[in-house]
RNA sequence: CGGGGUGUGGCGCAGCUUGGUAGCGCGCUACGUUCGGGACGUAGAGGCCGUGGGUUCGAAUCCCGCCACCCCGACCA
C-alpha cells in the first residue's frame, strides 16, 4: 500500500473542533479521520476507514480462529420477532422505527438476539448440532437520548455480535468460556489497556455477565477494583457486605425531636450535634438514614412509588438503582408526584409510615449496611421532626434490600474485605450467559438423546468495533496527536520528503516504493508546495507509528527514522536505509 | 426530560450593548519569493448573518415565534 499526500483525500485541521470534547473526538476530527453528518453519526474518511477496516479485521480474524462463524442479516427488521419477545415496547424511544409503504412496521436493528435465535431455529432441531457459536459484523441503530464523545457513543455504530447456542448450563460455560479467551486475545492484539469486570447483563436479560473496559478516564462506565485481591467489577454490579447484626437490647427508645429547618442531611446533623451531642464522638452523615422516594415506570405503562432507605452519607446511583429495578425505570419523585402521598413529608420522611403492610403501602427497601439493630437518625413524617434512635428490625422492618446507594473510594471488597479503588473505562466488549430467555420466547428447542424437546441456552457476545477504534485513540494520543499502536495504524511508515531539491524527491519516491515492496503499508508526503513545518505536523498528527524523514541530511548520506511514540531519533546510512526501516516496523 | 450555551464564507471566531447592507485568522485560487518545525508579499474567489414574522426610511444587530446543534445533569429529600 502505497498513499501519497499530494493526492490523498485528506484535510487536517489547524485548530480543534469546537464541539469535540474528549481527545478521540477531537484528534479523529483534526487529523482527518471522521466527519459528523449528525448527531451521534458519522463519516470515515479515507484513513478513517483503514483504521475501521484494520480493527474490523483483527476482530474478525481472532473470532474465526476461535471456531466462530460469520453470518450477516438485515439492519432493517420487521416489528414482528421483537414483538413476540416485547422489545418492540420495551425498548421505547431507544430504537428507530420506520414504516414501509404498506403501513407496516420495521426498526433498524439495535441488537439481534431475536434474529440470531430464528436462523438457528430454522435450520437446526437436533442435540447433535450443537454447540453452535456464529456471529456478525453489523451496523446498529439506538436512539440515542444524548449522544456524545463523538465516535464512543454514536446512533449509528459498528458492532460485532456473537451467541452461542447449547443443549445444557455446562455446555453454555464451555461456550461462555471459549468467547472470553477469544475476547482477550482480540482487545490484546487491538493494543488496548482494559480490565475485564463482572458486569450487570442490561436490557439482554441473562445471568453471568463480564464486560471489558479500556482504562480511560474519559470512559462513561465507573468500574471498582480491589487492591489487594482480583475482584473487579462494574460500579453497577458491585455486592455490598452485609455487616453482622448488631445487639440493640440496651438500645433507648425511639424519640421524636423538633429539629426545624432541617429538610437536608447537613443541617440535620447539625441539629443533631446541638441538640443531642454524643458523649463519645460527634454525629455525622453517617448517622441518619435518608430516604429518597421514586416512581417506578414499568414496560405495561403502569407505575408503582419506591423508597429507598440509605446511610445519609451516601447517595443513590441512578445507573445501580435502574440496573436493579430492570426493566422498571424509576424517576425520582417531584413535588406534584410527592403530593400524591400525603403520608410522604417532603424532607422528613422516616420508615415508620413506609412499607408494603403499613398505611401507606408504599414499597420501602434499604441498603445492606441497614441491618438489624442499626440505630438511625431519620425523618419522623412531621414537618420539622426527625426520629432518633430508630433501631432497624425492632423500630421498623423494611420489605426488602437494594443494591443502590453509590459506591465510594475505600468500600469494603465484597470478596477479601480489602478496600476497593474507583477507575473509569469504555466498554467495549460484553459477554454474558442470556440462559434461555429468547430460545423461550421464540421457542428454540433441539430433540434430546432421549428424544425430548429441550430449550436451547444461549449466550451472547459482543465487541463494539467502530468504538473500539475510539477508545484505542483515547489511549494512544500525545499533545501532538495520535500515535497508533502498529497493527491498527493507517500505515507502517509515514514518509516525509522535504526541501526543494528534485534529488531529495526523488530519492524519497524511490525509497517509497522500496518499503511498499517490501511488504510495509506506506503514506509518502510527496506535496511540492507545502512547507516543512506543516509536513512535520501533519505527520505527527496522522500517528504513524513510524516517521521517515527524506531531506537535508541527503546531501551527507543519510535519512532520518523517528518513532512516532517514543520520539526516539536515528540516523541511517542511505545506503542500508530500506533494511532498517523494515527492521524497525517488524520490531 | 430539565438546565446552560451557540447558530455569521469550508474550519475557528469577532461584530449585536449603542440599527446604516459584514470583518479577522486558518484554508482555497493566481503570480513571485521562501524551503528542517504549521513561511512571506501582491492580487483574488467565496457569506439568502439558522428560520418565519414584527418594529423601522433602513435589521446580523431590537421584539415575538419556531428550528437546529453543543455542553452539563439525568438523583442527594
Amino acid at each position: 500500500m502505497l498513499l501519497r499526500m499530494s493526492s490523498l483525500f485528506l484535510r487536517t485541521l489547524r485548530e480543534d473542533p469546537a464541539d469535540a470534547e474528549v481527545p478521540s473526538h477531537r484528534l479523529l476530527v483534526r487529523a482527518g479521520y471522521v466527519r459528523r453528518v449528525a448527531p451521534g453519526i458519522f463519516s470515515w474518511l479515507p484513513l478513517g476507514y483503514i483504521v475501521y477496516r484494520n480493527v474490523e479485521n483483527i476482530v474478525r480474524a481472532e473470532m474465526d480462529a476461535a471456531g466462530f462463524q460469520e453470518v450477516h442479516f438485515p439492519a432493517l427488521l420487521p416489528r414482528e420477532p421483537y414483538e413476540i419477545t416485547h422489545r418492540w415496547t420495551e425498548y421505547g424511544d431507544g430504537i428507530f422505527r420506520l414504516k414501509d409503504r404498506r403501513n407496516n412496521d420495521y426498526l433498524l436493528g439495535p441488537t439481534h438476539e431475536e434474529l440470531f435465535t430464528l436462523m438457528v431455529k430454522g435450520e437446526y432441531s437436533s442435540y447433535k448440532d450443537l454447540p453452535l457459536a456464529i456471529y456478525q459484523i453489523q451496523t446498529k441503530y439506538r436512539d440515542e437520548a444524548r449522544p456524545r464523545a463523538g465516535i464512543l457513543r454514536g446512533r449509528e455504530f459498528v458492532m460485532k455480535d456473537s451467541y452461542s447456542f447449547d443443549v445444557d448450563d455446562a455446555g453454555l460455560q464451555v461456550s461462555y468460556d471459549k468467547h472470553r479467551a477469544a475476547y482477550i486475545s482480540t482487545f490484546d492484539r487491538l493494543g488496548l489497556d482494559y480490565v475485564i469486570v463482572s458486569a450487570q447483563s442490561g436490557a439482554m436479560g441473562g445471568s453471568a455477565s463480564e464486560e471489558f473496559l479500556a482504562t480511560t478516564d474519559s470512559g462513561e462506565d465507573t468500574y471498582v477494583r480491589c487492591t489487594s485481591c482480583d475482584y473487579a467489577a462494574n460500579v453497577e454490579a458491585v455486592v455490598t457486605p452485609v455487616p453482622d447484626a448488631v445487639p440493640y437490647a440496651d438500645a433507648p427508645a425511639a424519640h421524636v425531636e423538633d429539629t426545624p429547618d432541617t429538610p437536608t442531611i447537613d443541617t440535620l446533623v447539625a441539629a443533631a450535634n446541638a441538640l443531642q451531642p454524643r458523649a463519645d464522638r460527634a454525629w455525622t452523615a453517617a448517622d441518619t438514614l435518608k430516604n429518597v422516594a421514586f416512581t417506578v415506570a414499568l414496560p405495561d405503562g403502569t407505575s408503582y412509588p419506591l423508597v429507598v432507605g440509605l446511610p445519609g452519607d451516601r447517595d443513590v446511583d441512578m445507573k445501580r438503582l435502574e440496573a436493579v429495578l430492570q426493566p422498571g425505570e424509576p424517576t425520582a419523585m417531584d413535588e406534584v408526584e410527592l403530593k400524591k402521598h400525603p403520608l410522604i413529608v417532603k424532607g422528613y420522611l422516616g420508615p415508620e409510615v413506609l412499607g408494603e403492610e403499613s398505611a401507606s403501602g408504599i414499597r420501602y427497601v434499604v441498603d445492606p449496611r441497614v441491618v438489624e439493630g442499626t440505630r438511625w437518625i431519620t425523618g419522623a413524617n412531621v414537618h420539622g421532626k426527625h426520629v432518633f434512635d430508630l433501631v432497624a428490625g425492632r423500630d421498623f422492618v423494611p420489605d426488602g434490600t437494594i443494591e443502590a446507594a453509590e459506591v465510594l473510594e475505600g468500600d469494603v471488597c465484597p470478596r477479601c474485605g480489602s478496600v476497593l479503588s474507583i477507575a473509569r473505562g469504555i466498554e467495549i466488549g460484553h459477554i454474558f450467559q442470556l440462559g434461555r430467555k429468547y430460545a423461550e420466547a421464540l421457542e428454540l428447542k433441539v430433540l434430546d438423546e432421549n428424544g425430548k424437546l429441550v430449550t436451547v441456552t444461549m449466550g451472547s457476545y459482543g465487541i463494539g468495533v467502530s468504538r473500539a477504534v475510539a477508545a484505542i485513540a483515547e489511549q494512544s494520543f500525545d499533545e501532538l496527536g495520535l500515535c497508533w499502536p502498529r497493527e491498527v495504524a493507517p500505515a507502517d511508515v509515514h514518509l516525509v520528503a522535504t526541501g526543494k531539491d528534485d534529488a531529495v524527491y526523488e530519492h524519497a519516491d524511490q525509497l517509497a516504493r522500496d518499503l511498499e515492496s517490501r511488504g510495509l503499508r506506506v503514506i509518502y508526503d510527496d506535496r511540492r508546495a507545502a512547507s516543512p513545518g506543516v509536513k512535520f505536523k501533519d505527520s505527527e498528527l496522522v500517528g504513524v507509528p513510524t516517521i521517515v524523514v527524506v531531506g537535508k541530511g541527503l546531501a551527507d548520506g543519510v535519512v532520518e527514522l523517528k518513532d512516532r511514540r517514543s520520539g526516539e531519533r536515528t540516523e541511517l546510512a542511505v545506503e542500508d536505509s530500506v533494511d532498517a526501516i523494515v527492521a524497525a516496523c517488524r520490531a
